[in-house]
DNA sequence: ATGAAAGCGCTAACAC
DNA sequence: GTGTTAGCGCTTTCAT
């Protein structure tokens, strides 16, 4: 463990004065003598200029901070890989934080005054008026993963559930679906709300649905075995995430039915788990990945004009058709864009 | 976006100097009614300190750096939530790097002569001697998730790969499996070597090996695909992962093999996705969260006591039994502790 | 118990 | 082009 050099040190040893070896190293106007000098002084030295005095001096600390509730979760991983690679780019550190429940939304936005990162993309639980408040208040630029009141004049990205789940259900329809049910997660939470209201909305108010306790394949499977065994089976399901519709999947199986021939079945999230699942897995994609990259970007655009308006992006769906729910009607289309997609951004 | 008050403005509003302000609020000897002015002047201000300038004065970030070649790779996730976990119970926040391709390694531990960061959970692809010089160099502690020559004086943990590995052979040959074939991934990878070199020891030198071009179930395919098709077809198969045990599973579906009848299948890494693909996956648990866990503490413990003696920890592999391997001459444990593991670590 | 002052390592006026 | 100096916000001697 070496003991790091100064920058005093360097100035020294270089015979020239600590500004003068700042402005050397950092290319700004100084003799071409007092550069060489400096920069020969600076790697005898092995000097590297030390983060937290720059960031005291500069009032940046050059980390962006990505909060979410579940880091454990396929989507806000992936989420995470996009994020990661548009900060580190554009030279930011990634601070990785988990929520926990709402409470802890809170805490950790107003955290932020300690003024440990520059910004940070937020992928909150619940929208409660209390956190809005917080991300309005804080000292750093926040975008968010989700929707809010725009109202609450911060920079979103959202996925078009409804689009993707319409997408959904007109797909089963074209492949001759005459009854879809819906295997939702808990109602209580932001996307089975948004789901299950987008599923309503495309299917009609007729089609039934059922919710499963949590978003696993475990619950899926749960509530999907009643519902195939039930009277007026449904010929194909719509499940509110990946999870629950594998766990469909198994009670179908296990009831002796085929896939898609007797159920079709789609799910939300175009997860690996689908892709190589047998049946492979029907999926809306949400764009995950995009939607990571595309808060990092605004984040950094803020950054760098705290004034611009505030945008609302929606990323738009998208299906990719396999063999859960590929019957020959339907030409094998690995993906389909969402029509009415409605991306509100801006420039750029 | 709300002014950050500074502890100066809390003191100027409690009538007291920047000192006092400061030991009041850190709790050091001071009066009681010091105490009170100064907790009122914090509150109404809403003063949160400065991190930055705490880390100057103290010398050091409360921040942890992990880092890791592929952020995606769900062994790795469940490593950084095990690490987030004890880091953030221990009031560190936790920094997520990417490393890519081996190069950006050595780069990235000489970073943190920046300073940016207390110390490092380090996840190498591959250990060359430039890296084990580069991590003696590193002037904040680094552990590192693999195994090292001891006299780096590194703290490492590793799994029990040989360990795990002979578990599963054992278990195949329990069931009755006759010829066992290896897949393993790419030969020049740390995981390649390590598992291969372990199958080899474990079923000897004459049982089949065949090493796939990566560390995907699409590349398992490919080569299961050939084996499976050819002459002295084995009648058991372990995969160096889950993701090419499930390409394994894919062709012997494609050439109507039943599992485990005609062909068990075992994985190594015990992954969520082998848990819900059919047939359930047999597979070798190497403890990644566990690894990831342990790496954390042992990083707290140096940070505590920056003398101690470098540990080797190696966390035991268990084997989780499914469907895939599951047939009738064996009960149906679930879960079995590798016999001859060798975790070296000390104390605690 | 408290205040004055030094200083963590660095950058940016400012004056020469 | 370069040196002197101030200062980012905080903690911590050292006197008192």
């Amino acid at each position: 463990m070496a003991q790091r050099a100064t920058i005093t040190q360097v100035a020294q040893r270089a015979g020239v004065s600590i500004a003068s070896a700042s402005r050397a190293l950092n290319g700004l106007t100084s003799a071409t003598a007092t550069v060489e000098a400096v920069r020969a002084a600076a790697r005898e030295l092995g000097y590297i200029p030390d983060a937290t005095a720059r960031s005291l001096k500069l009032g940046r600390t050059l980390q962006l901070a990505y909060a979410v509730a579940d880091i454990g979760n396929p989507v806000y991983v992936e989420m995470m890989a996009a994020i990661q690679e548009v900060v580190s780019g554009a030279g930011y550190r990634l601070l990785v934080t988990n929520t926990g429940d709402a409470a802890g939304t809170v805490d950790l936005v107003t955290s932020l005054q300690r003024g440990y990162a520059d910004g940070m993309v937020l992928s909150p639980l619940r929208v409660t008026d209390e956190l809005v408040a917080a991300v309005a208040q804080s000292p750093v630029p926040v975008v968010v993963l989700g929707r809010m009141p725009e109202s609450a004049g911060v920079d979103t990205v959202a996925p078009d559930s409804a689009g993707g789940i319409a997408l959904a259900v007109a797909h089963l329809h074209a492949i001759g679906a005459r009854r879809i049910a819906f295997v939702n997660g808990p109602a209580d939470t932001i996307p089975g709300r948004v789901r299950g209201g987008a599923f309503v909305a495309a299917a009609g108010p007729d089609a039934p649905v059922v919710s499963a306790a949590d978003f696993t394949a475990a619950a899926g499977h749960a509530v999907a075995h009643a519902l195939l065994s039930g009277p007026d089976r449904p010929d194909a399901v719509l499940a509110a995430n990946d999870l629950l519709a594998i766990g469909v999947l198994h009670a179908a199986d296990q009831l002796g039915l085929s896939t898609p021939d007797q159920l079709a079945v789609v799910g939300v999230d175009d997860t690996e788990l689908g892709k190589l699942f047998r049946p492979a897995l029907t999926s809306v994609d949400l764009g995950a990945s995009e939607r990571g990259r595309r808060a990092a970007e605004l984040l950094l655009e803020r950054l760098n004009d705290p004034h611009k308006k505030p945008q609302q992006v929606v990323v738009p769906a998208a299906l990719s058709v396999r063999r859960s729910s590929d019957v020959k009607g339907e030409p094998m289309a690995d993906d389909a864009r969402a029509p009415h997609q409605q991306d509100q951004e801006g420039e750029r």
